[in-house]
Formats: C-alpha cells, structure tokens, sequence
DNA sequence: TTTT
DNA sequence: TTTT
C-alpha cells in the first residue's frame, strides 16, 4: 500500500563502473552513479554553459546483479525507481542525509545491450527476498534484434 | 522482459462508474473512462477554450475489483499503465483499433478515499496469469520490507 | 539543451505551509515539503509498518506565487521536476549536499483547488531567465491552440 | 492551464522513416512509428513470447523538423508527450478514431546522436506558432560529448 | 460522461 | 511536518 506517488525517471550515463557489493544474507547492491546534463546559452555572456547532475542510484538482488554485469563506465541507461533519503552519521557523530533513488526498472540504451530488468528492489535485511512484489524469474537480459520490425506496423 | 518504456502516467476524473465484468476464469476487469482537460484563452476571439480529453482505461484482476468498489462517476485517480492497442472487427468485417490504457497501478485522490493499489494486469486469457512478466495476480499488495531507515527528515 | 532525462513525479501532502521568499530581483522562491508514504505488514512481526518520505520541493517565480497563495499544510498536490543536489558548507566549512526537486508542474488536488501551474522554474540568481531552456519566467500559462478536435468520445 | 496529468513516456525504436509534411502555414508535422515490446515464456507451451506494440506519435513544428533531419528507421528514442484521441471520418463516412501521443519531448538514444528537443507542439491550424508556451530557440542538438565525465562526480 |  |  501506498499514499503518494514517489517516482524518479532518469535516463543518464553511467559516470564510473558499478560497484556491487553483498549484504549479510548475500543479496547484492549496487551503487551506480549517473550523469543528465543540461546546456543553454548565457543570456549575458552569450557562452554556451553546461550543467550536469549527478544521481546516486542504489539496486537490489537480481536488479544489482545485472548491473554489476551489464552496465559499465559510459553506459547509457533507462532508470525508474523511487526518491530515498537515508540518515547516517559522519565521523564527527553529526546527522548526514543523502537522497538516492531506488531503482526498480532498469534498462539498458547502447546499440548492443538490451532489455529491461524489472524487479521490486527494497532494502531487506535478513528476511530473504520478498513477497508479493514483483520480481521474477530474472535471468539474462537477453538482446532481442529488432531487425525488420516494418513489417507488421497497423498504421 | 521488455525492450523499450511504455508508459502512460494520468491523474483525472472517472466520466461514468466503473464497468466490472468477469472473465471465464472468474478474473475481474474493469472498464473505466478518465477525463483530462485543458484550458486556454483562444488567441483570435479572446474567449476561453477548454478541450477534454477521455482515455479508456482497463484494469485486471484485483485492481479491477478496487475499482469497482471504490471508484465511481466524478472520482479523482491517479492511473500509471501502458498503452496497448487492441484490433477488433466491426459488424462489416471490417479491421478497427482501439487504444486503451492497462493501468497496473491506481491511486485515488479523493479526500476520503485513499491508498494505492498496485498489481501487474494483464490480459489473461485463459492461461492464467503470465510469465516473464512480473507480479502476480491480485492478492493483498503486500509490500516489502525496508529496513530501518529514519522516518524523520528535519526540513 | 539537454543530453538525458532527469524527471521526478510526486504526488503527496505538504507537511507544512509552503515557505515563500523573494529573491534579490524580487523574484519567488517557495520551499515546500512534501510526503509520500508506503506501508505494508511486518513479515516477522506481523504488525501493520508505515514509512514516510519526505520531499524537498522548490518552486520559482510564478510557480513559488501560486505556491504560496493555494498550498498550506496537508494540501494534496502533484508535482513534477527534476532532482537538484546543491552544495553548501556547514558552519564548520564543511561541505554539504542537499537534493531537491525543481518543480516545473504543479497540480492541487484537493476538491476545491485547481488547475495547473506550468512554468520553467530555474534557478535564476539575477541574470533572469536563462536560455536554451523553455518556457520563460511566470506569466499565465497561455496554452495553444489546438484545433478542433471533437470532445465527444463515445466510450 | 490544465485540469488533470495526461502524460506518456515511450523508449523505444523507429519502425520506418518518419514522415514530414508541412501545414498551410509552413509548420512542419511528423508522423512516427515507435515500437516497444515485451516478451516472456509462455507457461503453457513454456516457448518465449514476444508481443510488440506500435505507438504513433506527432510532433509539430521544429520538434518535428529535428525528427525528419535526425531520426530513421530503426533510430532509438525517448518521447514524451500526451495522449490525443482524433475522430475522423472513413470513406464510408463511418467515425472512426485513432489515438496518437503528441510529443512535447525527444531525444535520440543512439550512439552519437544527441540531445533533447524540447518544444511545445500542438497542433495549430493557422493562426501561427503559439506563444506564452514553451521552446522555441531551436538550433541543431548538437551531440555534446560525455567523454570523461568521472573527475567531478561529488559521491 | 468528469472536473474547475 | 502530511495523509490513511
């Protein structure tokens, strides 16, 4: 259940590879950091300027593990997941907040990577996978050609 | 799996009640017809415009069900599904298309009302639910863990 | 310009009144808090569990006005923007990082609200406006015309 | 102004050529065919299915220039936009409707391609391109290069 | 056929 | 701090 829509849709590349790592109960995490610029014209200075931003995205199990496979420096990718802000301490013992968005669909962009991954992605720690959410079978994304898809287009 | 995003996001009001019918499995669908409007000041006559645009919505299983039982004329929902054109034959034989929204989450938006149902729907003819795709049918939305993160955010 | 797609969709309530201040060319800014929540019950405990998010949402110019004359604590809005992590130093020079959404949609969805303020909302820190971007400051959001398509959709 | 969120999001690749033609006041209009696709394993007969869906999507003016300059068969993109249900009448004068997703964004997702174009389009029978909308400003997207990116990421 |  |  749900009240709110808390959605985040990022199409980005990846700013350095994927670092996978496994929490206690061997489900892996991914940490992905990607890139969506913006570029305008200074009204001033009539210079061209570039702006971009950086998303820290965080996956879980089958989600994780694909990345860590799949995505590397550069990759384009699709994500759709949610906004998270999580509170941790610095070493001074003070309050740290750092946003990250969930992802929960992810899809690959180059030429030839391929299909989405589709999975519930939660925090989940020690009670194995879940439940009624989504998921699935996983498996490899395997690249599907879409060669001459013309053929039967209804308009 | 999937290549490509196929979504369609509305937040609008229901024309008429829900249509519920049932499949031979005993599986609920939903019709249901959502308006979206807008408005502008015509540049020519000076006058206020408005245009209203109706999509039709079909919803399986237990979010159908939901919104047989919550929903009805006037309702205020926020619909997130994919597009999917239909073929069919009119009475002359003839090849016609619809395009219809298959919502795989619902949330309404009235005061009292309240909650987000989200499930896979989809067509399911027959062989019960599908593979490759995620879900499950209906049941409870039994979300998932999260861990314990702070709820409270000082801002 | 604009080499991605950076793009949140909320829909929540504010936890409290929108802030509203003026910028130095007298410009709007609103900050508003927004929440979303999901719940689901404890697979170990069994207990019913909620978690709330909170949003940081910013709003300029005509957008921040509306803002500030119709929003108030526990309104009901849609909101959509792009994620913004802005650097700041703490007391101690430290740097800090805070993420927010810019909003560029907003949408009351209470009964007796309305309407959508639609506007290109950056942050303008003097040299107004900016370029390569759309829109332009406030102003009504005058739509366009488009044409004379039927209303009346039998379905 | 608008009562209501009536938004589409696609990914996906071109079935054909896009087709340009011009209005009566030189404003270019593009047709596109935009497929994307699910595909899964059949639980019955345990094969892998493969269902793909057409989307057909307008654009207008210079968005729709950009598309015929920029984007063929086979070209992958982001659009996103809203959905519009036209009536029109077939030889028989029998009505008949077809649902298009009238593009207010695009970009290509190919390799070096580049960049987002962003407008407001609509359709615009005559009385010139718009105003207090959006866009405009045009100019080629210009592939901007993401190359090494990874010196400033901030996390 | 909704909603403002 | 909201909402159910």
């Amino acid at each position: 259940m749900a009240r709110g829509i808390n959605k985040v849709i990022l199409v980005g590349n990846l700013g350095r590879d994927p670092e996978v790592r496994y929490s206690a109960n061997g489900a892996a995490i991914a940490n992905v950091s990607i890139a969506t610029s913006e570029s305008w014209k200074d009204k001033n200075t009539g210079e061209q300027v570039e702006k971009t931003e950086w998303h820290r995205v965080v996956m879980f199990r089958r989600l994780a593990e694909i990345a860590g496979e799949y995505l590397k420096k550069g990759s384009k990718v699709y994500i759709e997941g949610k906004l998270q802000t999580r509170k941790w301490q610095d070493k001074e013992g003070q309050d740290r907040y750092t946003t990250e968005i969930v992802a929960n669909e992810m899809q690959m962009l180059d030429s030839r990577g391929g299909g989405t991954a589709n999975f519930d992605n939660n925090y989940d720690s020690g009670q194995s996978s879940s439940g009624g959410g989504a998921g699935s079978g996983g498996g490899q994304p395997e690249p599907v050609p879409m060669g001459d898809f013309d053929d039967d287009i209804p308009f």
